[in-house]
DNA sequence: TGCAAAATAGCACGATCGTTCGTTTTATTC
DNA sequence: GAATAAAACGAACGATCGTGCTATTTTGCA
């Protein structure tokens, strides 16, 4: 994934910012970081738009003013939440896979740790999803975040598929972009029929639909 | 598809129906007709929870109360628009393929039309999917609409397939719910590549998808 | 311990929301 | 055309929203 974030996005105000760094956190930072952990239960439920300072002060246990002092404006609230979620899922999916061999194996790796997430998320919901909903015609420095974010993590899932090809695993003329709408799709589908709709066997419909996809796309028998 | 809705929302008020109705159309189911139209198309663009009171008198040219005067509750709203969407989607979608042969022929004009209405709205916005993510954790009368209104067009997705394999144009053993879950697939990847993400190519990798999917369960070689 | 700065709270603003109510206009029937 | 019912309007309500502004509290360092 890598495409590193800028962290620290009120830079200004402060001139030297090595010569005080004497706690971990400072207050400010820390009780941020528990509003935007806050944030990410409260956007997951009710979407990015549905997301108030009012209710986030609520349950975050402080006054309105205190959690927007922050965040300067609703959007950045928003956009921090939108950071935070792709910190969380490059550490949850992307990470862990790149400990498995190129190719196959760590593409197989990635789906799984995917469709787990997506599984988690049934109950929670994935600002993903109802982001992508939300801001499809929304322009806006929200929208390119999240746009941003999602192309990302379909970028490393391209190369993933990329590499299955150069290691021998699939086929040379694999169409990778095709391979990853379908999977997408899958992904998609899952969400939508289990959390929307609450079709049972839908996780295995997905793990059924990644073989199919895999062996479609004359992927080679065994990791 | 068929499970007609019940008109007449607003059944009171009067005792004998047959007795008055030398009019085609009453002045108010005209005009309530014509904001329910209008609301449509706000509501692909802002989705069913941003679709405001408000706005939508704007845009029907009405005062605010002689819009909600014809709904009595935003929800009441909310529910004829996911009716009125149903019922264009029937007329667009499943009504002309009932024309072609049963089986697999029938089975690819429903999803040409599917895609072909996905298609279209990739610049509206289509309400199923977005109304999936508003109210996939907001129980009430809305999301049974809605959820009510996706299964019946799903289940006719799956009687389509099933019809297939009764025809000879599928294998017996084919599982229609894993088709049907893939095939979904690729509309919701179409929808979310397309629209969100705005990704050349979406529209030919949803059809190549479907030959896929085809070939994948093994679709006798033609129509 | 005292002092400056950062962090948080309190309050109020304009706007918008769905909804209610009383009135006025328009349509229908005799 | 008069009488009656339906339809549309206009204004106001309480609530909630994001956001400024000014105090007050808390924190970090000398």
């Amino acid at each position: 994934m890598s495409d590193s974030h800028s962290r620290d996005p009120h830079p200004s105000s402060v001139e030297d910012a090595s010569r005080r760094a004497p706690r971990a956190q400072a207050k400010g930072q820390q009780t941020k970081a528990a509003i935007v952990d806050a944030a990410l239960g409260l956007a997951a439920q009710v979407g990015l738009e549905g997301l108030s300072i009012g209710a986030l002060a609520e349950v975050a246990q402080m006054s309105k003013s205190g959690v927007f002092a922050h965040f300067g404006s609703r959007e950045e609230l928003q956009i921090s939440v939108i950071r935070e979620y792709h910190a969380r899922f490059e550490a949850e999916v992307f990470a862990p896979a790149m400990a498995a061999a190129r190719g196959l194996p760590r593409l197989r790796m990635l789906f799984d740790r995917w469709m787990q997430r997506t599984s988690d998320e049934i109950v929670s919901g994935c600002i993903y999803i109802s982001g992508a909903v939300e801001f499809d015609d929304r322009p806006g420095p929200v929208r390119e975040a999240l746009v941003e974010s999602v192309q990302i993590w379909l970028n490393a899932m391209r190369r993933a598929i990329v590499a299955c090809k150069t290691e021998g695993h699939l086929p040379a003329d694999a169409d990778e972009a095709q391979m990853l709408s379908e999977i997408h799709g899958l992904i998609l589908a899952l969400h939508y029929e289990a959390r929307f709709l609450e079709m049972p066997g839908a996780v295995q419909r997905a793990h059924r639909g990644f073989a199919n996809i895999l062996r479609l796309h004359g992927a080679r028998a065994q990791d």
